[in-house]
RNA sequence: GGGAGCUUAGCUCAGCUGGGAGAGCAUCUGCCUUACAAGCAGAGGGUCACAGGUUCGAGCCCUGUAGUUCCCACCA
């Protein structure tokens, strides 16, 4: 550890070192201690291929603030982290990576392949942990995890079991959503929807053994392929006779059925729509409902199958060009119009998603949606802040299930086990089954699970589930505080949610603290393709990782998005600066072998005035951090650190320190005291500089992230002293004001003149007039009158200010009456409120004592204003 | 088609149980006062989107309007 502070602030030469320090000596571990009441986050697990991004660097600074302080109020703080294979988003980095070289997943085979997964796991797991560290987390890294771990897999199994026996999951054939570029199936929450130009091409089926056509729209032209019915609304007297005829389809020249079904509305186009039930989910439902043959044209890479021999191998989208000149030229296009529509779309690639029947696996979600409403609507769980929850309720009362097979190799095997020989299929923990029936080896489905079938677990799987009498289980679950994007809450939160509820009989976390997105200085998203992100391990390069957490950490409010601003983190990292040269200060004022022992009884005013006003920011970051208002918190330990620390108290004892003796004594331990305290509260959003200067401040005799948080002390309480001291300050910036104003330079020093009834207490802060607002000497009298002079005015004090020249008499009626037209303001104001009887009524009696002391303050001022201009006029 | 957020100083944003509008940056005036020019002392700048309502009192609560952003939704 550093002796003594180098002499300007360079985040660089120790934030890595400390990081080391508190790692090394195991400060980041938490012991499940019966003494202790327990607090537990679990990380949001970043994706093994991910880079550390803005969005991490507000999502752990949050985090590591709230653990940080909890662990110093005296909780058991446990902060457990992980990654996530992320099993689509990482197959397709691999896949990529070898198609540069050639190679294929066919090449390698399933077992070659998922080697070279794990050692890519291995290359680059890795780095994203290291990243967070630069951030300073304070994770128990002793606990970290994997989601395709042993202990994480076997959670997996477990509940893969145990919901297929409970009869909440099960294998059929449905339409799902298919991404042709990744060639998997996707669950509902994976596809974008986005609004896309396009077209409405208008074509007519003729209808069979009759004259004329049936003329309907759509949007999917080359999907004509695998219809198999049109339908009408049951109710629309234009088409109630052709219900039951069938109509031949252009190109094909297949008959299909004319069908009666409520889906279609009538005044939407035609009434009539063409049904393709392999290629559309809707279409999909009225197939089952008139028992339409399926017909699938499209193979997993999008192209047209070979039954169609004129398209086959083209691309949907070069088919859908095919088929309309087609259509024109049959005579089947009766017109195009141009056509904006949703598009659903893949969340890892962007293609268009391709609806497509096929047989996946699914967990049913009635059952276990509606215990997950009930724990937010009981207050089990609740959402920070609240209006989150309905966007939970919204998406768990419209829930359908979710398909969870996914047809790539990185992730969890589902544990289903086929028969070749007599089809039998069993679905079972053991690896290698055999066939219960014919006693054969079985085949496992060769399907994953989606990627956050695991994260869904997390916050139990990680500690220690499925052993129900693990340690870590019984003792940190249900965890405390699950931070996350609002982004997140459908794919993970609502997960957790009832996976924790079903496995565990209980929530997984009390508190769900949403945050919004970190936006380029413009507000856009920042993204690859626009190349605006900023990258944070630069950012931390430049300023230092306690100016980006404190700029994160501030001026931004629980669920709403905030902007990357430069100037911000500059102004931060200059808060960090103003608190080394304050601590560089402190340090260089004391004596060779100086020795702190607490805060000492003979306080002077302005000392109570600090630490009564400590105190009460005690207090008050201690409630704003309870209710999760990190940013109001930082906020009001800046100012203190800056406005009252800084720039008055360090100010008020430089004329002590130059007097020595029991006066220097005092003010050098009120300095240590405060700005021990002042690190202490400001040490969760700023961990390494508090650290660093805290090291040097005690030697090194021990850590401060394992000291306690400071609180509100009620034995404190020199609410009169403050009040006093307040006095003192309203009259010196009184006087800077006054003189400022006369554009009076500093260097020039001036008599003072102090006209007071407080007397006693003007004349013990004399020092303070000298150094703080250039006094020459001071004088305090109950009557004074002094020509030639400016007069500044509070309501406790008149000060004379004579000047080497005349006084512009004149100018200083003027100045004296704009004063005075502020405080007849106030006085108006002020009396108004207090002669309505309502307010007298209603108000609260405390309030009312309040206003009538501003008041009798300002009626004070006023009196000593007019004194001043009186005497200007004689 | 539903739902939510936002609209406060030139810019970016705080302002949470309703009690005389705040910060950072920018602007203007002075200061190199030996912790800090990444600084110090001052100053200017706001009908808190608009219109109603509730209340003794509204930036904050209610209703509506406008602009804007986002989420959800099966009108082919």
């Amino acid at each position: 550890m550093a002796k003594e502070l180098a002499k300007s602030y360079n985040p660089r030469d120790f934030e890595d070192r400390i990081y080391k320090a508190w790692n090394d000596s195991g400060c980041f571990r938490a012991e499940a201690d019966p003494k202790k009441v327990p607090y537990t986050i679990v990380i949001p697990p970043p994706n093994i291929t991910g880079q550390l991004h803005m969005g991490h660097a507000l999502d752990e600074t949050l985090q590591d603030i709230l653990i940080r302080w909890k662990r110093m109020s005296g909780y058991s703080a446990l902060w457990l982290p992980g990654t996530d294979h992320a099993a689509i988003a990482t197959e397709a980095k691999i896949v990529e990576a070898m198609r540069k070289e050639g190679v294929t997943k066919e090449d390698l085979g399933r077992e070659g392949f998922m080697e070279r997964a794990w050692a890519w796991k291995k290359q680059y797991g890795g780095r994203i942990v290291e990243q967070l560290k630069k951030l300073g987390s304070s994770c128990d890294w002793s606990r970290e995890r994997f989601t395709m771990d042993e202990g994480c897999s076997k959670a997996v199994k477990e509940v893969f079991v145990k919901y297929y026996e409970k009869g909440l999951i099960y294998r059929g054939e449905r339409i799902i959503n298919w991404c042709p570029h990744c060639k998997t199936s996707l669950s509902d929450a994976e596809v974008t929807y986005e609004d896309q130009a396009g077209h409405f091409w208008h074509i007519r089926y003729k209808i069979k053994d009759a004259d004329g056509y049936l003329e309907l729209a759509t949007t999917r032209p080359e999907t004509l392929l695998g219809d198999t019915a049109v339908a009408v609304n049951p109710k629309d007297e234009r088409y109630k006779d052709l219900v039951g005829k069938t109509v031949i389809l252009p190109i094909v020249h297949r008959e299909i059925p004319i069908v009666a079904d409520d889906y279609v509305e009538m005044d939407f186009g035609t009434g009539v729509v063409k049904i393709t039930p392999a290629h559309d989910p809707n279409d999909f439902e009225v197939g089952l409902r008139h028992n339409l043959p399926i017909i699938n044209v499209m193979t997993d890479d999008a192209k047209i199958t070979e039954d169609y021999p004129k398209y086959a191998g083209m691309d949907r989208f070069e088919a859908r060009k095919a088929i309309v000149a087609d259509l024109e030229a049959e005579g089947a296009l009766v017109e195009i119009e141009d056509y904006s529509h949703n598009v659903g779309t893949c969340y890892r690639c962007g293609t268009t998603v391709e609806p497509r029947v096929s047989t996946q696996w699914f967990v049913k979600m009635k059952p276990l949606a509606q215990p997950a409403i009930d724990a937010v609507k009981n207050g089990e769980t609740k959402f920070v802040p609240e209006r989150f929850d309905k966007i939970y309720f919204h998406w768990l009362e419209n829930i359908k299930d979710w398909c969870i097979s996914r047809q790539i190799w990185w992730g969890h095997q589902i544990p289903a086990f086929y028969c070749d020989e007599c089809g039998e299929m069993i679905v079972t923990k053991e690896d290698g089954a055999c066939c219960p029936k014919c006693g054969k080896a079985m085949r496992q489905d060769p399907d994953t699970l989606d990627t956050w079938f695991s994260s869904a677990l997390w916050p139990f799987s990680t500690l220690g589930w499925p052993d129900k009498d693990a340690e870590d289980l019984k003792y940190f679950y249900p965890t405390n505080t699950l931070v996350t994007g609002y982004d997140i809450i459908f794919f993970w939160v609502i997960r957790m949610m009832f996976s924790g509820l079903e496995n565990m009989g209980k929530v997984p976390f009390d508190t769900v603290l949403i945050h919004g997105l970190v936006r380029d200085s413009q507000g856009r998203k920042m993204s690859k393709s626009l190349g605006n992100g900023i990258d944070p391990l630069e950012v931390i390069e430049e300023y230092g990782a306690d100016a980006l957490r404190f700029m994160l950490a501030t001026g931004n409010s629980p669920g709403n998005d905030m902007r990357y601003i430069d100037e911000k983190v500059k102004s931060a990292r200059n808060f960090a600066n103003k608190l080394w040269n304050a601590s560089r200060f402190i340090m260089m004022n004391l004596p060779e072998n100086f020795e702190f022992k607490g805060l000492p009884e003979n306080l002077a005013l302005e000392d109570k005035w600090l630490v009564n006003k400590f105190n009460k920011l005690a207090k008050e970051v201690n409630e704003n951090l309870d209710k999760f208002e990190l940013g109001v918190a930082s906020t009001k330990i800046y100012d203190f650190i800056w406005d009252v620390y800084c720039d008055w108290y360090i100010e008020l004892t430089k004329p002590r320190i130059q007097a020595g003796g029991e006066t220097m004594e005092t003010a050098q331990a009120v300095l240590i005291w405060a700005m021990q305290g002042m690190l202490k509260l400001l040490h969760p959003f700023m961990p390494f500089i508090t650290e660093e200067i805290w090291q040097v401040l005690t030697n090194g005799e021990s850590m401060i992230m394992l000291e306690s948080y400071p609180v509100y002390d009620d034995s404190v309480n020199y609410d009169a002293e403050e009040k006093d001291f307040e006095k003192i300050i309203s009259a010196i910036k009184a006087i800077r004001n006054t003189r400022t104003e006369m554009n009076v330079p500093p260097s020039v020093k001036a008599k003072l003149f102090i006209e007071t009834a407080d007397a006693e207490l003007f004349n013990s802060c004399t020092l303070f007039f000298e150094k703080l607002a250039s006094a020459s000497s001071v004088e305090t009298g109950d009557k004074f009158d002094i020509p030639d002079s400016a007069n500044a005015v509070t309501d406790s004090a008149r000060i004379f200010i004579p000047m080497d020249e005349l006084v512009d008499k004149e100018k200083e009626i003027a100045r004296l009456e704009k004063e005075k037209a502020k405080v007849q303001k106030d006085i108006d104001f002020l009396s108004g409120k207090l002669n309505n009887p309502g307010f007298v009524a209603k108000a609260p009696a405390q309030l009312i004592e309040a206003e009538k002391a501003k008041l009798a303050k300002a009626e004070e001022k006023m009196t000593k204003i007019n004194q001043s201009i009186e005497a200007f006029r004689k």
